[in-house]
Formats: structure tokens, C-alpha cells, sequence
RNA sequence: CGCGGGGUGGAGCAGCUCGGUAGCUCGUCGGGCUCAUAACCCGAAGGUCGCAGGUUCAAAUCCUGCCCCCGCAA
């Protein structure tokens, strides 16, 4: 049986990683990134990767840096047949990537050339695509660039946030890569190469990415919100403060209500805070203020000190 | 010891600076009005004010320690 490893740490690559267990080949090792100090105590975590692969007795890398001679060195003591990796988030370096005769392979969250990089799935719904997929390819020198074995799509709805698309995402791969990978294993495919000049850039998200500019339309607005979600949300300023903002309403049905600028809040019910936006309003229904939990604006409403003509920004 | 915010009836908040009767909005329960209602009116129940000490005649409020939640930063 084939020797293959699997490189990859959110959750999104976990059910990769559950579709190579299903799958005719002998997985020989997992590599994942290093556990990482998370929330306020500093706890050291494990990915998702390396508690799937911990549970299933695989053996696991955690390298600080993959493009260490010693790192790669390790890796190619177990011999791999072929490389996966889907999310791993390490640059794997180039020669890692001559170490499989079959070549290593990405599952890449995107219908590439289009949203290269880390964060192709919440920018797809940021940006509000309503078709997007997942791309197989073979790795290259550069930044998401290798030649594409195949692609499955997944529909993005007015429903979705990046909670749920990841989940569709997740599946769709897991899939793809089932089906692809007898081929995989049975020798060298042939590839499509990337039309560059398609090419377009998904980069991890920041800080400023989560602000919430009222100066957009309502629609803008929610696909942002919805792209952040469940993860950061966005946020905007109340009293300086930071005041997130976890679900806002479709706008389809808001008539523009004119008139304020971009950021005032036009009225605070059980039902919505209304905030002024570009060409509209948008109205708010699950929120966060500074220093509490998310909640729902029907609890929002009733203790909060908010009212129309607050200026949020 | 990274920085900061918070823990008050079921929910969301005020009160704390300047100790002294537990407040507001909503929900719940009972009654009333109404063709009717998530509307309105009347009434009621429900809180060891995170935990443990301390100061005091008296602590939600001041002091000390601890627990838990949240944001930022990593």
C-alpha cells in the first residue's frame, strides 16, 4: 500500500484527513503546526489535525519551521509515496517538494486561480460570491500556483457564514479527495496549469479587516458581518469602546432611509438596532457589547443605554 | 505575573466615587379591557447583590484573597 502524509491543522483539514483514512493508502505520518499558547491563560493547544491524528494512533510532526533542513530531513525518513496537505500553513519548501515520487498535493478552498492564499472562504463570502470550491492541485514554488487536478463546486447562499461554508467546504474536500486520490496514488496525473492572469489574492485576515465601514452598502455590510462569523465578527466602535457585531439582517428587504450618515443608529428595538449605512440602513441582530458575551438585540434592548442617533464608527 | 472590562430576581442593565429601605426595561403568574393581540390597565411572585474573610453600629457599595465570564494582545 502506498506510503502518504498528511500536512494540515484547522478543522476545515481535518475532514481531509478523515477521507485518507477511508481511503486505500497507509497513512505514515501527520504533520501539523506547533502547539499554540491560545486565550488569556496562554494554554498551550493542539490543532484540530493533531488531536484527530493523536486519536487515531497516527504518528505526529509538529517542526517550528518546515524549510528546516532538519524538518524536511524527518519527513522524508518516512518515505512518503505522495504528500496531502490542505491548510497546513507553513510554505513547504521546495525541497520537500521533490521528496514524493507521486508528488505532493493541496487541497486548496478555492475555485483557483481565483483567491489564492489563507483565508479564500471567508474572503469568498466577504466579497459575496455565491459560487466558489474546492480546487486540487499539485504543490509548487509558489504561493497556491501549481498545475490543478480538479475542482468540485459549493454554492455560497445568502444563509451561509464562514461557519457554514467551512462545513460544506470541509465535505466537498473530504469528497474530492476520496475520489481523486486512486489516481493519485496510481501515478503522476495530468494537471491543468493556472491561467495567471485569472489570478487573485485571499490573504489571512487582519484586524482591519474586521471593522465595519458604514460608508458601504447594506449588502456589503452583511456579507462582511456573515464572513466573519462564527470566528471574529466584525466589530465597530460605540463610546471608543469595541462593539462586535455577530449577525446582521439580509438586506433585501430595507428600503433606503436616507439621510443620517453612515454609522447612526436610527433606531433600537427587540427586533434590531437600525444603523445608517451607505445608499441604506442595515439592522443589526446579534451583538457583542465591550466586555460581554454575544447576545441576541432582544436582550440588548432592554438594559442598554443606545438610542437613536448614537454614532457608531 | 501581558493590558483592560464584567459577575445585582428568569433575561439585559442601573446603583458602587460620597456605606444605611434592592431600582429600571422585559419576561413569568393572576386579574381587567378588547372581536382580538406580541397592544393597554391593575396586581403578585421571584434576589445568599460570584465565593471567602476583614473594617464598621451598618457593606451590593470600602479593604484583602480566590473563582468564573468577556475584549485586546500573543
Amino acid at each position: 500500500m502506498k506510503r502518504v502524509v498528511f500536512m494540515g491543522t484547522p478543522q476545515f483539514a481535518v475532514s481531509c484527513l478523515e477521507a485518507l483514512l477511508e481511503s486505500e493508502c497507509n497513512i505514515v505520518a501527520v504533520v501539523t503546526q506547533p502547539d499554540r499558547p491560545q486565550g488569556r491563560k496562554k494554554v498551550l493547544t493542539p490543532s484540530p489535525v493533531k488531536e484527530a491524528a493523536l486519536r487515531r494512533h497516527l504518528p505526529v510532526l509538529q517542526p517550528d519551521r518546515m524549510r528546516d533542513k532538519e524538518a524536511v530531513e524527518e519527513l522524508a525518513s518516512f518515505h512518503p509515496d505522495l504528500i496531502v496537505t490542505a491548510a497546513y500553513g507553513q510554505i513547504l519548501p521546495k525541497s520537500l517538494l521533490s521528496v514524493p515520487e507521486l508528488g505532493c498535493v493541496n487541497v486548496h478552498g478555492s475555485l483557483l486561480p481565483a483567491y489564492r492564499g489563507g483565508a479564500p472562504i471567508q474572503r469568498s463570502i466577504i466579497n459575496g460570491e455565491t459560487k466558489t470550491g474546492i480546487t486540487l492541485m499539485y504543490m509548487a514554488a509558489g504561493l497556491d500556483t501549481g498545475d490543478m487536478i480538479a475542482k468540485r463546486e459549493v454554492d455560497i447562499t445568502d444563509e451561509d457564514t464562514s461557519g457554514t461554508l467551512f462545513g460544506k467546504m470541509g465535505a466537498a474536500g473530504a469528497e474530492l479527495l476520496k475520489s481523486e486520490l486512486p489516481r493519485l496514488l496510481a501515478g503522476r496525473v495530468d494537471a491543468e496549469p493556472q491561467d495567471e492572469s485569472l489570478a487573485s489574492y485571499a490573504p489571512n485576515l487582519t484586524r482591519g479587516d474586521e471593522r465595519i465601514d458604514w460608508t458601504r452598502s447594506p449588502r456589503e455590510i452583511f456579507n462582511r458581518v456573515r464572513g466573519l462569523s462564527p470566528f471574529s465578527g466584525g466589530y465597530t466602535l460605540w463610546n471608543e469602546e469595541v462593539f462586535k457585531v455577530w449577525e446582521v439582517e439580509r438586506p433585501e428587504d430595507n428600503g433606503p432611509e436616507g439621510g443620517a450618515a453612515p454609522g447612526t443608529v436610527l433606531d433600537v428595538s427587540a427586533k434590531a438596532i437600525v444603523v445608517a449605512c451607505g445608499g441604506g440602513a442595515v439592522r443589526l441582530t446579534k451583538v457583542q457589547p465591550a466586555g460581554k458575551k454575544a447576545m441576541p438585540v432582544s436582550d440588548f434592548a432592554r438594559g442598554t443605554a443606545m438610542k437613536s442617533g448614537t454614532v457608531l464608527g
